[in-house]
DNA sequence: GACATATTTCTATAATTCTGGAAATATCGA
DNA sequence: TCGATATTTCCAGAATTATAGAAATATGTC
C-alpha cells in the first residue's frame, strides 16, 4: 500500500458516522448488510450516508455488490490489513522489539 | 480502547505530516527522534509541528521524553495495536472467515 | 544574570470537510 | 408505462482543521 492509499484510508476511517458504519459492516462479515439497513442503525439522512460511503468507497474500504433495488455494501479486509501493515513498517530499525511500551509486532 | 480514543488516534493519523512523522518514529524505534530532528526530515514550521505533535500526543499516539533542552518524541505501539484491535472487533458475527476478500484475523 | 538554542503557545487566516434538502437516477412490480 | 422504493448526485451553507508568524517559555552555558 502507498502513502496515498493509507492516507485516504485514514481519512476515510476518521468520522464519526463512518468509523461506525465500517465497524457494522466490519461484524456483518462476508454478506455485507443493505444500505438502507445501515441507513437505519446509524439514523443519519441517507444523502450523508451516500457521501460517507463515497468516501469509504473511494479509499477501497467498503465495496459495492447491487441486488436489484438494493445495494449491499461490505467492509474489505484486506484493506485493512494493508492499512496495518503500511503503519508499521519497518517498525524499530528492523531491532527485536520491547515488550511494553513499543512495537509488538516486529 | 474505546471509540472516542479510536476516532481521535485515527483523525490524528489522517494527515499527511502527522502520518509521515508517526511513520518515521515507528521506524525510529523505542529511541524516538527529537523534535528538531523531526522537523528538519519533514520539512515544516517549528509552530506546525508542534501543533501537529499536540494532536498526536492528545491522541495517545506519541509519547515526550525531555533530555535537556531537547524534547524526544516516540510512538507508543500497544496504542496502535490497541486502535488494530477496535477496528477488527467481533467481525464476520463470529463465522471462520473466508480468505481473499474479507477478514484474515478472526 | 545574559544570551543562545529548543520548543511551545497564541492567534488569525486559509483550506478542507461535513451536512442535508431537493432533484435526479435506477430498478421493480403491476 | 406508471407508481413506488432505494439510492445517488448536486449544491451551498455550517463547522472543523491546518498553517505559520510572532511572542512566550524552558533549559543550558558562560
Amino acid at each position: 500500500m502507498d502513502n496515498g492509499s493509507a492516507l485516504n484510508a485514514l481519512k476515510a476511517l476518521a468520522q464519526e458516522s463512518r468509523l461506525a458504519a465500517f465497524r457494522l459492516l466490519v461484524q456483518a462479515g462476508e454478506s455485507g448488510m443493505a444500505v438502507g439497513d445501515l441507513r437505519e442503525a446509524l439514523d443519519i439522512p441517507a444523502a450523508t450516508l451516500t457521501a460517507h460511503l463515497n468516501i469509504l468507497r473511494a479509499a477501497g474500504l467498503v465495496l459495492d455488490q447491487r441486488q436489484g433495488r438494493v445495494i449491499r455494501v461490505r467492509a474489505d479486509y484486506s484493506r485493512m490489513n494493508a492499512l496495518q501493515g503500511f503503519l508499521t513498517e519497518n517498525c524499530c530499525q528492523g531491532a527485536v522489539c520491547e515488550t511494553s511500551t513499543l512495537c509488538n509486532e516486529c
